[in-house]
DNA sequence: CGACTGTCGAGTGTCGACAGTTTGAAATTT
DNA sequence: AAATTTCAAACTGTCGACACTCGACAGTCG
């Protein structure tokens, strides 16, 4: 939230388009609507209490960010995964961070390290008393940051997208996959391997911390394929 | 109706979206749009013989490919590249085929081998007789490849969202930057490398090849700049 | 002379409506 | 009873219209 010399908020009448796509994020993201589940347009626009032309635009905003996908002449549908798109997901969250952070062993400023440790604590403070959303968020949080810190702008807008996917499954799995505390402390070697500059041991350490986290999260998801 | 002030070709009632996306996208290859440029909706729409509706939705696809930006109430505007962006192009596209030749290397089969040999001898045909398009075309062809036999779909729709703009890029410069058969010859070594099943000797060539097209995209592109 | 204000045109955001298509179920046939 | 056809309701794609916003320019006041 910018401030501007007064001090005032800056007004952004957000505009419908991005509170309806907020909404509908959030309907979905808390199961409102089944996997596949048809949305019919008109019907959002009458719920929200809007015409259909903002609905529509942000529903192709939602799916730029993969929870929707459209059929020509049959409208949007609830996105819905196979554990092979979820173990590409994964595969490439690994291929971009590896990128990142082998561009970063050897040029880690203290700044960065600060930066890193301090989401870790954060980690460890909502691993305590957030709640699972929080949790998946710090965690999120803290990749990206090994992203931003490679200084590739565009690797850190696909790994964005990235995460509404991964967000997306998780929450449909519809229960966290291990112990945040436990997983908090994952994280710790591989800010230790950054510090030893050694690109070698920094893939090994997120080789092994990404391969952990897709072996659990695609697990959960076959089970529930089961159904 | 069959002319309009921009001079495009009339369409038919079929997939108006589709059609108009690809229209603007041809017209801003071809540079009829300066970059940075505000595109009008409503003098698009006239100038295709529609309503605003899918112009605008035809818009929000290439915006969505990066070869638009919009701001909002102001509309949308042509992309504008600076050399930083480009570098980035270039480097996440590293990232993606170095991933994809990593996990390809020790299991090439011979019908892999055969495609890309095939696509080589493509790329020297039309490097012979064909247009500068298509030899960027093919080029890219032979990249898509590497990334598709990584099995990763996710990853290849990444690729084809970069080489949106790396084609938008290459054409803003306004010619080719290097000669089109030493282009494709450079591609040998890559397949040379990948027969030899050795993954450092596969990131090597990779590493070279991407390098190279890097250090040439960039340099044309920061003395187009100097304007 | 400089800064502020009012006005005007251009353009986007949003709306309600219409036409053609798809869907699902009732109606009919086998 | 199962399969097929028919048909109406629902829905998407597209359109034209209106209100509000933004930027430019000229005019006003100190």
């Amino acid at each position: 939230m910018t401030t501007t010399t007064r001090g005032f908020a800056t007004i952004q009448q957000r505009d419908l388009v991005n509170q309806i796509a907020d909404m509908l994020t959030e309907a979905l993201l808390k199961g409102d609507f089944a996997p596949g589940a048809h949305l019919a347009e008109a019907q959002l626009a009458r719920d929200f209490g809007v015409s259909r032309a903002p609905v529509r635009e942000a529903a192709r905003l939602l799916e730029s960010r993969g929870m929707l996908v459209s059929q020509p002449r049959r409208g949007f549908f609830v996105r819905t995964f196979n554990a092979a798109e979820l173990v590409d997901v994964y595969d490439l969250r690994l291929c971009l961070e590896r990128h990142a952070i082998r561009s970063l062993a050897g040029r880690l400023t203290g700044e960065m390290e600060t930066a890193l440790n301090g989401q870790l604590d954060t980690m460890r403070r909502v691993a305590r008393e957030g709640t699972a959303v929080q949790q998946i968020e710090e965690d999120v949080a803290f990749h990206r940051m090994l992203c931003e810190f490679s200084g590739n702008q565009r690797l850190v807008r696909v790994f964005d997208e990235l995460c509404h996917e991964m967000r997306f499954c998780i929450l449909l799995i519809g229960q966290l996959y291990d112990d945040p505390m436990r997983v908090a402390d994952t994280h710790e070697p591989i800010i230790e391997a950054l510090r030893t500059q050694d690109p070698e041991a920094c893939e090994a350490a997120l080789n092994y911390h990404i391969g952990v986290a897709q072996q659990r999260v695609v697990e959960m998801f076959r089970e529930r394929e089961q159904e």
